[in-house]
DNA sequence: CAGAAATTTGACCAGTTGGAAAAATGGTAG
DNA sequence: CTACCATTTTTCCAACTGGTCAAATTTCTG
């Protein structure tokens, strides 16, 4: 009669003690992906036996699918903020800055999601083929009309998505390459503010309405 | 006394069969990782059994090295051919196109270099940190001397470098999530050729000399 | 064809893996 | 203190893991 399967009525301790698996998996299952990582790897980083762990998850599954699910939401938060109303540079730049922080602030969220797309999205297919695609069609469309109000250049909006989503979350993905790179100085703090002055250039100025310049 | 120890004089059957290791192995790897695949997987894959293929490949690090640095090599060869003496628009575009293009032929190498990325480099660090550094180095100097002579915009160099090879791997590593959301059409062979356009524009766009426009 | 060399197989092994069961511990309300 | 609950630990297991080895088989060479 464990509490957990209830799920119903959490103590303090439980709280606890799922935080604390949930943030040491998010460690290893960002690094070594589902497979590569071990309960007893997780275990171990969250300070517990592995029975101890499993006490509170049935599975490595199950904690791997939590991770999973409360990180998409967490991921497509910003996109959602994209907002109809507003101005069209603004929009698009304070979209790209967010994407930028996320990356800067939870590269290991953002390692779990590669993860799983490199392995074809064993876990994931279905949000990505339903409410990603839904959100996505809804803002491409939103910024198809300020192309057509003439107010960004044109340009395919999917694509146009795409491209903010992989410079950004390159900074945390390939964080290592980005790092030797650069160098001990430029691969410090300053690279994210340095990522932004560049990724605002490129979009701004290949976005900007052709005559406005 | 079996041949490969010696590593030389490779029989007809011996090449064969190491390159079908070699080609199952980057299947397996390229979704799983390193630690996430199994001998047997790649054995299987290559149609033959465990021992078999343990006699061709001392150890499964041992296939994982080969293919990691046939691959580096692989992937640098567009940026080599950056050509300092010319046009500066040019041969960014081609290079934009080459990586692109390598994406589309190659997306098991790029995900096998995400893969390693993704797990912090354990086996490419040096690489990463010598030769990768030194040519981009190089070419970032390159790129630096035509914004200087005003040939292209003012942009830091190496994250230009850095958001060409995001928005290009992008398709490779991200395959799944660009179907997924293009849908069935747009998501097709279409998706190379319409990436191919977009990015053209965006970097183009964001390249070109100011005063040019 | 004989013989040697190269290749393939089957049996095996020690360590790891995800997970189950049950016993032991701890905390707390009565 | 005690009975009951949640929590933790100990022990265990069957499947899988990377890898070895000797024997059997196939292929090449003269």
């Amino acid at each position: 009669m464990p509490a957990p399967a209830r799920a119903r009525a959490k103590t303090r301790i439980q709280r606890e003690k799922q935080d604390a698996i949930l943030e040491a998996a998010l460690d290893i299952f960002s690094v070594h992906g589902f497979r590569g990582a071990t309960i007893d790897q997780i275990a171990d980083a969250a300070g517990m036996s592995k029975p101890n762990l499993l006490y509170y998850f049935a599975s490595k599954e199950a904690i791997h699918r939590r991770l999973l699910t409360s990180m998409l939401d967490l991921w497509l938060a910003p996109l959602r903020e994209l907002d109809a109303t507003g101005d069209p540079i603004p929009e698009l730049r304070s979209y790209l800055r967010r994407k930028l922080e996320m990356a800067r602030d939870f590269p290991r969220e953002s390692r779990l999601f590669a993860n799983e797309m490199l392995q074809g999205a064993p876990h994931a297919i279905d949000v990505l083929e339903g409410e990603l695609k839904a959100l996505v069609d809804a803002k491409a469309e939103v910024i198809e009309s300020w192309m057509a109000e003439g107010r960004i250049a044109r340009a395919d909006p999917y694509h146009l998505l795409f491209s903010i989503w992989a410079t950004t979350q390159h900074y945390a993905d390939f964080d290592v390459q980005v790092r030797a790179v650069l160098g001990p100085e430029r691969g410090g703090a300053r690279r994210f503010e340095d990522a932004a002055r560049y990724l605002e250039g490129l979009f701004l100025n290949g976005l900007l309405p052709r005559r406005a310049q």
